[in-house]
DNA sequence: CCGCCGTTTGGACGAATGTCAAGATTTTCC
DNA sequence: GGAAAATCTTGACATTCGTCCAAACGGCGG
Protein backbone atom coordinates (compact mmCIF):
# COMPACT_ATOMS: atom_id res chain seq x y z
CA UNK A 1 0.00 0.00 0.00
CA UNK A 2 1.08 3.50 -0.79
CA UNK A 3 -1.75 5.28 0.09
CA UNK A 4 -2.21 6.85 3.14
CA UNK A 5 -3.28 4.89 6.06
CA UNK A 6 -7.15 5.23 6.60
CA UNK A 7 -7.20 4.51 10.16
CA UNK A 8 -3.93 6.59 12.07
CA UNK A 9 -1.32 6.06 14.64
CA UNK A 10 -1.67 4.93 17.99
CA UNK A 11 1.42 7.25 19.06
CA UNK A 12 -0.02 9.75 21.50
CA UNK A 13 2.03 12.36 19.23
CA UNK A 14 0.52 12.44 16.07
CA UNK A 15 3.42 12.69 14.01
CA UNK A 16 0.98 12.23 10.71
CA UNK A 17 -0.29 15.96 11.49
CA UNK A 18 2.96 16.92 12.21
CA UNK A 19 4.30 16.01 8.74
CA UNK A 20 1.56 17.55 7.32
CA UNK A 21 1.91 21.20 9.01
CA UNK A 22 5.36 20.92 7.97
CA UNK A 23 5.43 20.33 4.52
CA UNK A 24 2.41 22.93 4.17
CA UNK A 25 4.27 25.66 5.71
CA UNK A 26 7.45 24.41 3.06
CA UNK A 27 4.75 24.79 0.43
CA UNK A 28 3.45 28.27 1.57
CA UNK A 29 7.18 29.65 1.50
CA UNK A 30 6.92 28.35 -2.25
CA UNK A 31 3.26 30.09 -2.95
CA UNK A 32 4.86 32.90 -1.32
CA UNK A 33 8.04 32.87 -3.88
CA UNK A 34 5.96 32.10 -6.84
CA UNK A 35 1.97 32.27 -7.05
CA UNK A 36 -0.21 29.66 -7.24
CA UNK A 37 0.47 29.54 -10.92
CA UNK A 38 4.27 28.80 -10.76
CA UNK A 39 3.94 26.21 -7.53
CA UNK A 40 4.72 22.70 -8.55
CA UNK A 41 4.44 19.97 -6.45
CA UNK A 42 8.29 19.44 -7.09
CA UNK A 43 8.78 22.91 -6.40
CA UNK A 44 7.23 22.56 -3.02
CA UNK A 45 9.52 19.64 -2.63
CA UNK A 46 12.48 21.56 -3.56
CA UNK A 47 11.42 23.86 -0.25
CA UNK A 48 11.41 20.54 2.17
CA UNK A 49 14.02 18.16 2.83
CA UNK A 50 11.56 15.28 0.81
CA UNK A 51 11.46 13.94 -2.26
CA UNK A 52 8.19 15.35 -4.80
CA UNK A 53 6.48 11.59 -4.27
CA UNK A 54 6.49 11.95 -0.54
CA UNK A 55 3.64 14.79 -0.98
CA UNK A 56 0.84 12.07 -2.07
CA UNK A 57 1.54 9.95 0.78
CA UNK A 58 0.33 13.18 3.03
CA UNK A 59 -2.12 14.63 0.93
CA UNK A 60 -4.37 13.08 -1.69
CA UNK A 61 -4.08 15.64 -4.43
CA UNK A 62 -2.79 19.12 -4.92
CA UNK A 63 -5.83 20.98 -4.69
CA UNK A 64 -5.98 19.32 -0.96
CA UNK A 65 -2.21 20.07 -0.25
CA UNK A 66 -3.07 23.75 -0.99
CA UNK A 67 -6.42 23.70 0.75
CA UNK A 68 -4.86 22.51 3.58
CA UNK A 69 -2.09 25.49 2.97
CA UNK A 70 -4.90 28.40 3.20
CA UNK A 71 -5.97 26.44 6.03
CA UNK A 72 -2.74 26.69 8.17
CA UNK A 73 -1.98 30.16 6.54
CA UNK A 74 -5.54 31.08 8.41
CA UNK A 75 -4.85 29.89 11.71
CA UNK A 76 -1.54 31.78 11.42
CA UNK A 77 -3.11 34.78 10.70
CA UNK A 78 -6.36 34.67 13.30
CA UNK A 79 -3.24 34.22 16.04
CA UNK A 80 -1.37 36.94 14.77
CA UNK A 81 -4.38 39.44 14.74
CA UNK A 82 -6.48 37.83 17.66
CA UNK A 83 -4.10 39.97 19.91
CA UNK A 84 -5.28 43.72 18.67
CA UNK A 85 -6.96 46.65 20.51
CA UNK A 86 -5.14 46.05 23.37
CA UNK A 87 -4.71 49.42 25.86
CA UNK A 88 -5.43 52.91 23.46
CA UNK A 89 -6.71 55.56 25.56
CA UNK A 90 -8.05 57.98 22.99
CA UNK A 91 -9.62 57.57 19.71
CA UNK A 92 -5.93 58.83 18.30
CA UNK A 93 -4.36 56.54 19.54
CA UNK A 94 -6.58 53.36 18.51
CA UNK A 95 -6.27 54.56 15.29
CA UNK A 96 -2.49 55.06 15.15
CA UNK A 97 -1.96 51.45 17.02
CA UNK A 98 -3.81 50.03 14.04
CA UNK A 99 -2.62 51.85 11.35
CA UNK A 100 1.57 51.02 12.43
CA UNK A 101 0.21 47.61 12.73
CA UNK A 102 -1.32 47.33 9.45
CA UNK A 103 1.86 48.85 8.29
CA UNK A 104 3.76 46.58 10.17
CA UNK A 105 2.46 43.54 8.84
CA UNK A 106 3.10 45.11 5.29
CA UNK A 107 6.09 45.98 5.62
CA UNK A 108 7.49 42.85 7.43
CA UNK A 109 6.08 39.82 5.31
CA UNK A 110 4.91 41.71 1.79
CA UNK A 111 4.94 38.44 -0.02
CA UNK A 112 2.86 36.57 2.35
CA UNK A 113 0.82 38.59 1.75
CA UNK A 114 0.18 39.09 -2.25
CA UNK A 115 -0.08 34.84 -1.60
CA UNK A 116 -3.20 35.95 0.32
CA UNK A 117 -4.79 37.82 -2.16
CA UNK A 118 -3.24 35.48 -4.78
CA UNK A 119 -4.95 32.59 -3.42
CA UNK A 120 -8.16 34.87 -2.48
CA UNK A 121 -8.45 35.60 -6.31
CA UNK A 122 -7.57 31.94 -7.41
CA UNK A 123 -10.71 30.58 -4.80
CA UNK A 124 -13.02 32.60 -7.77
CA UNK A 125 -12.16 30.18 -10.21
CA UNK A 126 -11.34 27.31 -7.88
CA UNK A 127 -14.64 26.32 -6.07
CA UNK A 128 -12.63 24.49 -3.45
CA UNK A 129 -10.71 26.98 -1.92
CA UNK A 130 -13.71 29.47 -1.78
CA UNK A 131 -14.80 27.64 1.76
CA UNK A 132 -11.82 28.38 3.21
CA UNK A 133 -10.83 31.51 2.00
CA UNK A 134 -14.17 32.54 3.09
CA UNK A 135 -13.51 31.59 6.58
CA UNK A 136 -10.22 33.62 6.58
CA UNK A 137 -11.79 37.12 5.11
CA UNK A 138 -14.65 36.52 7.74
CA UNK A 139 -12.17 36.60 10.75
CA UNK A 140 -9.93 39.33 9.14
CA UNK A 141 -13.60 41.73 8.92
CA UNK A 142 -14.08 40.55 12.50
CA UNK A 143 -10.48 41.99 13.59
CA UNK A 144 -11.25 44.97 11.64
CA UNK A 145 -14.67 45.64 12.75
CA UNK A 146 -13.37 45.26 16.58
CA UNK A 147 -11.34 47.53 16.15
CA UNK A 148 -13.83 50.31 14.46
CA UNK A 149 -16.50 49.59 17.16
CA UNK A 150 -13.44 49.50 19.72
CA UNK A 151 -12.45 53.69 17.87
CA UNK A 152 -16.58 54.23 17.95
CA UNK A 153 -16.52 53.76 21.62
CA UNK A 154 -13.70 55.47 22.73
CA UNK A 155 -14.99 58.03 20.44
CA UNK A 156 -18.10 58.27 22.18
CA UNK A 157 -20.01 57.93 19.05
CA UNK A 158 -21.40 54.96 17.04
CA UNK A 159 -19.80 52.75 13.90
CA UNK A 160 -21.93 54.48 10.24
CA UNK A 161 -21.66 51.70 8.85
CA UNK A 162 -21.67 47.55 8.11
CA UNK A 163 -18.84 45.57 8.84
CA UNK A 164 -18.59 44.03 5.52
CA UNK A 165 -18.14 47.64 4.32
CA UNK A 166 -15.47 48.69 7.07
CA UNK A 167 -13.46 45.59 6.32
CA UNK A 168 -13.86 46.08 2.29
CA UNK A 169 -12.53 50.06 2.93
CA UNK A 170 -9.74 48.84 5.20
CA UNK A 171 -8.53 46.41 2.61
CA UNK A 172 -8.65 48.07 -0.13
CA UNK A 173 -6.47 50.76 1.23
CA UNK A 174 -3.82 47.16 2.46
CA UNK A 175 -3.80 45.83 -0.87
CA UNK A 176 -3.37 49.23 -3.26
CA UNK A 177 -0.28 50.33 -0.71
CA UNK A 178 0.73 46.45 -1.13
CA UNK A 179 0.67 47.04 -5.09
CA UNK A 180 2.53 50.33 -4.55
CA UNK A 181 5.59 48.74 -1.94
CA UNK A 182 6.42 46.15 -3.78
CA UNK A 183 6.46 48.23 -6.59
CA UNK A 184 9.28 49.99 -4.88
CA UNK A 185 7.35 53.35 -3.94
CA UNK A 186 8.66 54.28 -0.93
CA UNK A 187 5.62 56.36 0.50
CA UNK A 188 3.56 53.38 0.27
CA UNK A 189 3.82 52.45 4.19
CA UNK A 190 3.86 55.34 5.20
CA UNK A 191 0.48 56.14 3.03
CA UNK A 192 -1.23 53.33 4.03
CA UNK A 193 -0.49 54.71 7.62
CA UNK A 194 -2.18 57.68 7.17
CA UNK A 195 -4.71 56.14 5.28
CA UNK A 196 -5.89 53.93 7.68
CA UNK A 197 -5.14 56.76 10.82
CA UNK A 198 -7.86 59.14 8.51
CA UNK A 199 -10.26 56.48 7.71
CA UNK A 200 -11.53 55.78 11.36
CA UNK A 201 -13.28 59.28 11.86
CA UNK A 202 -14.87 58.30 8.15
CA UNK A 203 -16.91 55.47 9.80
CA UNK A 204 -18.43 57.02 12.97
CA UNK A 205 -20.66 59.48 14.13
CA UNK B 1 10.22 32.22 -42.69
CA UNK B 2 7.96 31.64 -39.51
CA UNK B 3 8.04 34.33 -37.92
CA UNK B 4 6.16 37.74 -37.88
CA UNK B 5 8.33 40.10 -40.34
CA UNK B 6 10.27 42.63 -39.28
CA UNK B 7 9.17 45.38 -41.42
CA UNK B 8 5.04 45.69 -41.71
CA UNK B 9 2.73 45.99 -44.53
CA UNK B 10 2.81 48.12 -46.98
CA UNK B 11 -1.29 48.18 -47.14
CA UNK B 12 -3.07 51.22 -45.96
CA UNK B 13 -5.52 48.86 -44.00
CA UNK B 14 -2.90 47.30 -41.31
CA UNK B 15 -4.44 44.12 -40.95
CA UNK B 16 -1.89 42.71 -38.88
CA UNK B 17 -2.89 45.39 -36.00
CA UNK B 18 -6.34 43.93 -36.80
CA UNK B 19 -5.53 40.13 -36.20
CA UNK B 20 -3.60 40.83 -33.29
CA UNK B 21 -6.79 42.39 -31.92
CA UNK B 22 -9.01 39.91 -32.67
CA UNK B 23 -6.73 36.37 -30.94
CA UNK B 24 -6.19 39.52 -27.98
CA UNK B 25 -10.05 39.41 -27.52
CA UNK B 26 -10.20 35.79 -27.89
CA UNK B 27 -7.74 34.94 -25.58
CA UNK B 28 -9.39 37.92 -23.12
CA UNK B 29 -12.51 35.76 -23.30
CA UNK B 30 -10.32 32.91 -22.37
CA UNK B 31 -8.52 34.26 -19.13
CA UNK B 32 -12.39 35.23 -18.32
CA UNK B 33 -13.29 31.70 -18.63
CA UNK B 34 -10.12 30.67 -16.81
CA UNK B 35 -7.82 32.84 -15.26
CA UNK B 36 -4.31 33.00 -15.92
CA UNK B 37 -3.20 29.85 -14.26
CA UNK B 38 -5.37 27.88 -16.06
CA UNK B 39 -5.10 29.48 -19.82
CA UNK B 40 -2.89 28.01 -21.98
CA UNK B 41 -1.93 29.44 -25.60
CA UNK B 42 -3.90 26.09 -26.95
CA UNK B 43 -7.30 27.13 -24.75
CA UNK B 44 -6.96 30.40 -26.37
CA UNK B 45 -6.82 28.95 -29.80
CA UNK B 46 -9.52 27.49 -29.08
CA UNK B 47 -11.45 30.87 -28.40
CA UNK B 48 -10.30 31.69 -32.40
CA UNK B 49 -10.97 29.56 -35.99
CA UNK B 50 -7.57 29.69 -36.08
CA UNK B 51 -4.61 26.88 -34.80
CA UNK B 52 -2.54 27.25 -31.87
CA UNK B 53 0.64 28.13 -34.30
CA UNK B 54 -0.63 31.39 -35.31
CA UNK B 55 -0.18 32.76 -31.93
CA UNK B 56 3.51 32.57 -31.96
CA UNK B 57 3.04 34.44 -35.75
CA UNK B 58 1.61 37.16 -34.28
CA UNK B 59 3.41 37.14 -30.72
CA UNK B 60 6.68 36.57 -29.91
CA UNK B 61 5.55 34.68 -26.38
CA UNK B 62 3.13 34.10 -24.14
CA UNK B 63 4.43 37.36 -21.97
CA UNK B 64 3.72 39.20 -24.73
CA UNK B 65 0.18 38.20 -25.59
CA UNK B 66 -0.78 38.19 -22.03
CA UNK B 67 0.52 41.67 -22.24
CA UNK B 68 -0.75 42.51 -25.03
CA UNK B 69 -4.25 41.75 -23.69
CA UNK B 70 -4.05 43.74 -20.16
CA UNK B 71 -3.40 46.75 -22.87
CA UNK B 72 -6.37 45.71 -25.40
CA UNK B 73 -8.40 45.55 -21.65
CA UNK B 74 -7.37 49.12 -20.89
CA UNK B 75 -8.60 50.23 -23.60
CA UNK B 76 -12.28 49.10 -23.29
CA UNK B 77 -11.64 49.91 -19.64
CA UNK B 78 -11.40 53.87 -20.04
CA UNK B 79 -13.52 53.84 -22.90
CA UNK B 80 -16.04 52.27 -20.76
CA UNK B 81 -15.80 54.83 -17.96
CA UNK B 82 -14.95 58.15 -19.51
CA UNK B 83 -18.21 58.52 -20.07
CA UNK B 84 -19.44 58.89 -16.48
CA UNK B 85 -19.97 61.91 -14.37
CA UNK B 86 -22.28 63.32 -16.30
CA UNK B 87 -24.99 65.63 -15.46
CA UNK B 88 -25.89 65.06 -12.00
CA UNK B 89 -27.38 68.54 -10.36
CA UNK B 90 -27.00 67.49 -6.68
CA UNK B 91 -24.19 65.23 -5.14
CA UNK B 92 -26.61 62.63 -3.84
CA UNK B 93 -27.49 62.15 -7.85
CA UNK B 94 -23.88 61.92 -8.96
CA UNK B 95 -23.39 59.20 -5.91
CA UNK B 96 -26.19 57.22 -6.65
CA UNK B 97 -25.55 57.74 -10.42
CA UNK B 98 -21.26 56.63 -9.77
CA UNK B 99 -23.18 53.26 -7.50
CA UNK B 100 -25.28 52.53 -10.21
CA UNK B 101 -22.50 52.66 -12.86
CA UNK B 102 -20.52 50.69 -10.61
CA UNK B 103 -22.81 48.34 -9.65
CA UNK B 104 -24.05 47.57 -13.50
CA UNK B 105 -20.68 47.23 -14.08
CA UNK B 106 -20.16 44.47 -11.53
CA UNK B 107 -23.47 43.12 -12.30
CA UNK B 108 -23.27 42.88 -16.12
CA UNK B 109 -19.86 41.37 -16.39
CA UNK B 110 -18.53 40.13 -13.41
CA UNK B 111 -16.26 37.44 -15.06
CA UNK B 112 -14.05 40.45 -16.66
CA UNK B 113 -13.55 41.97 -13.11
CA UNK B 114 -12.59 38.53 -11.56
CA UNK B 115 -9.69 38.70 -14.70
CA UNK B 116 -8.59 41.97 -13.56
CA UNK B 117 -8.51 40.78 -10.20
CA UNK B 118 -6.54 38.47 -11.15
CA UNK B 119 -4.23 39.60 -13.95
CA UNK B 120 -3.61 42.64 -11.18
CA UNK B 121 -2.37 39.90 -8.88
CA UNK B 122 -0.17 38.29 -11.38
CA UNK B 123 1.52 41.54 -12.53
CA UNK B 124 2.97 40.99 -8.70
CA UNK B 125 4.73 37.89 -9.68
CA UNK B 126 5.75 38.53 -13.34
CA UNK B 127 7.17 42.42 -13.97
CA UNK B 128 6.52 42.31 -17.89
CA UNK B 129 3.11 42.94 -16.73
CA UNK B 130 3.52 45.54 -13.72
CA UNK B 131 3.71 48.37 -16.12
CA UNK B 132 0.95 48.23 -18.19
CA UNK B 133 -0.97 47.17 -14.84
CA UNK B 134 -0.36 50.16 -13.25
CA UNK B 135 -1.60 52.60 -16.35
CA UNK B 136 -4.73 50.93 -16.00
CA UNK B 137 -5.07 51.41 -12.06
CA UNK B 138 -3.86 54.91 -12.48
CA UNK B 139 -6.89 55.28 -15.12
CA UNK B 140 -9.35 53.65 -12.95
CA UNK B 141 -8.02 56.15 -10.16
CA UNK B 142 -8.59 58.92 -12.41
CA UNK B 143 -12.11 57.94 -12.65
CA UNK B 144 -12.86 57.61 -9.39
CA UNK B 145 -10.84 61.10 -8.46
CA UNK B 146 -13.25 62.74 -11.83
CA UNK B 147 -16.22 61.27 -9.53
CA UNK B 148 -15.48 62.57 -6.16
CA UNK B 149 -13.99 66.34 -7.08
CA UNK B 150 -17.09 66.59 -8.96
CA UNK B 151 -19.09 65.34 -6.02
CA UNK B 152 -17.08 67.77 -3.54
CA UNK B 153 -17.99 70.45 -6.23
CA UNK B 154 -21.66 70.00 -6.34
CA UNK B 155 -21.58 70.21 -2.32
CA UNK B 156 -19.79 72.91 -2.18
CA UNK B 157 -17.08 71.15 -0.03
CA UNK B 158 -13.57 70.09 -0.87
CA UNK B 159 -12.29 66.38 -0.73
CA UNK B 160 -10.55 65.36 2.48
CA UNK B 161 -8.25 62.70 0.73
CA UNK B 162 -6.04 62.03 -1.86
CA UNK B 163 -6.86 60.05 -4.93
CA UNK B 164 -5.05 57.08 -4.17
CA UNK B 165 -6.70 57.09 -1.13
CA UNK B 166 -9.93 57.21 -2.89
CA UNK B 167 -9.20 54.65 -5.64
CA UNK B 168 -8.59 52.45 -3.03
CA UNK B 169 -11.40 52.53 -1.05
CA UNK B 170 -13.99 52.65 -3.75
CA UNK B 171 -12.10 49.69 -5.52
CA UNK B 172 -12.07 47.56 -1.67
CA UNK B 173 -15.70 48.20 -1.81
CA UNK B 174 -16.00 46.95 -5.48
CA UNK B 175 -13.86 43.62 -4.98
CA UNK B 176 -15.27 42.61 -1.64
CA UNK B 177 -18.72 42.96 -3.59
CA UNK B 178 -17.13 40.80 -6.41
CA UNK B 179 -16.06 38.13 -4.45
CA UNK B 180 -19.57 37.74 -2.40
CA UNK B 181 -21.40 38.10 -5.68
CA UNK B 182 -19.25 35.16 -7.44
CA UNK B 183 -19.88 33.32 -4.14
CA UNK B 184 -24.09 33.72 -5.06
CA UNK B 185 -24.77 36.45 -2.63
CA UNK B 186 -27.91 38.01 -4.04
CA UNK B 187 -27.24 41.11 -1.74
CA UNK B 188 -23.62 41.82 -2.76
CA UNK B 189 -24.97 44.07 -5.19
CA UNK B 190 -27.34 46.20 -3.45
CA UNK B 191 -24.87 46.17 -0.72
CA UNK B 192 -22.09 47.55 -3.21
CA UNK B 193 -24.58 50.32 -4.11
CA UNK B 194 -24.80 51.12 -0.81
CA UNK B 195 -21.98 50.78 0.55
CA UNK B 196 -20.46 53.48 -2.64
CA UNK B 197 -23.24 56.09 -1.95
CA UNK B 198 -22.65 56.19 1.75
CA UNK B 199 -18.71 56.62 1.09
CA UNK B 200 -18.86 59.80 -0.93
CA UNK B 201 -20.03 62.04 2.00
CA UNK B 202 -16.98 60.65 4.08
CA UNK B 203 -14.56 61.97 1.54
CA UNK B 204 -15.64 65.20 1.61
CA UNK B 205 -15.73 68.35 4.06
C1' DC C 1 17.67 -11.79 14.87
C1' DC C 2 13.56 -11.59 11.97
C1' DG C 3 9.46 -9.69 10.19
C1' DC C 4 6.23 -6.10 10.29
C1' DC C 5 4.56 -1.57 9.26
C1' DG C 6 4.87 3.12 8.66
C1' DT C 7 7.73 6.00 5.94
C1' DT C 8 10.47 7.61 2.08
C1' DT C 9 12.70 7.36 -2.37
C1' DG C 10 13.22 7.61 -7.19
C1' DG C 11 11.61 6.56 -11.40
C1' DA C 12 7.96 5.92 -14.56
C1' DC C 13 3.51 7.07 -16.95
C1' DG C 14 0.55 9.87 -19.90
C1' DA C 15 -1.00 14.30 -20.61
C1' DA C 16 -0.22 19.05 -21.23
C1' DT C 17 2.74 22.89 -21.78
C1' DG C 18 5.51 26.70 -24.67
C1' DT C 19 8.03 26.87 -28.60
C1' DC C 20 9.51 26.14 -33.14
C1' DA C 21 9.98 24.79 -38.07
C1' DA C 22 8.49 22.99 -42.59
C1' DG C 23 5.08 22.97 -45.64
C1' DA C 24 0.49 24.27 -47.48
C1' DT C 25 -2.52 27.95 -48.50
C1' DT C 26 -3.89 32.52 -49.48
C1' DT C 27 -3.04 37.19 -50.78
C1' DT C 28 -0.58 40.77 -53.22
C1' DC C 29 1.49 42.88 -57.00
C1' DC C 30 3.67 43.20 -61.71
C1' DG D 1 -1.34 34.32 -64.67
C1' DG D 2 2.64 33.66 -62.09
C1' DA D 3 6.17 34.81 -58.79
C1' DA D 4 6.87 36.58 -54.31
C1' DA D 5 5.26 37.66 -49.90
C1' DA D 6 2.20 37.06 -46.23
C1' DT D 7 -0.63 34.05 -43.70
C1' DC D 8 -2.06 29.74 -41.67
C1' DT D 9 -1.87 24.59 -40.51
C1' DT D 10 0.22 20.72 -38.91
C1' DG D 11 3.13 18.07 -36.51
C1' DA D 12 7.03 17.71 -33.82
C1' DC D 13 10.44 18.94 -29.99
C1' DA D 14 11.85 19.14 -25.21
C1' DT D 15 10.19 20.08 -20.86
C1' DT D 16 7.22 20.00 -17.09
C1' DC D 17 3.10 18.77 -14.92
C1' DG D 18 0.17 15.64 -11.54
C1' DT D 19 -0.07 11.13 -10.39
C1' DC D 20 1.11 6.58 -9.30
C1' DC D 21 3.95 2.43 -8.08
C1' DA D 22 7.51 -0.78 -6.84
C1' DA D 23 11.18 -1.02 -4.06
C1' DA D 24 14.08 0.40 -0.29
C1' DC D 25 14.57 2.29 4.27
C1' DG D 26 14.05 2.33 9.46
C1' DG D 27 12.53 1.56 13.94
C1' DC D 28 10.25 -1.54 17.09
C1' DG D 29 8.06 -5.71 19.12
C1' DG D 30 8.49 -10.69 18.89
Amino acid sequence: MTSAPAVRRRTPADKFEDRRRELADAALLALADLGYARTSLRTIAEHTKYSHGLLHYYFADKVELITYCVRRYKAACVQRYEGGVGDAATPGELAIACADGLAAALGEAPLMHRMWYDLRTQSLYEPAFREDVAEIDESLRDMIWRNVSAYAALAASEPTCSPTDAYALFDGLFQQALLRHLSGEESALDDLRRGVRELFPRLVA
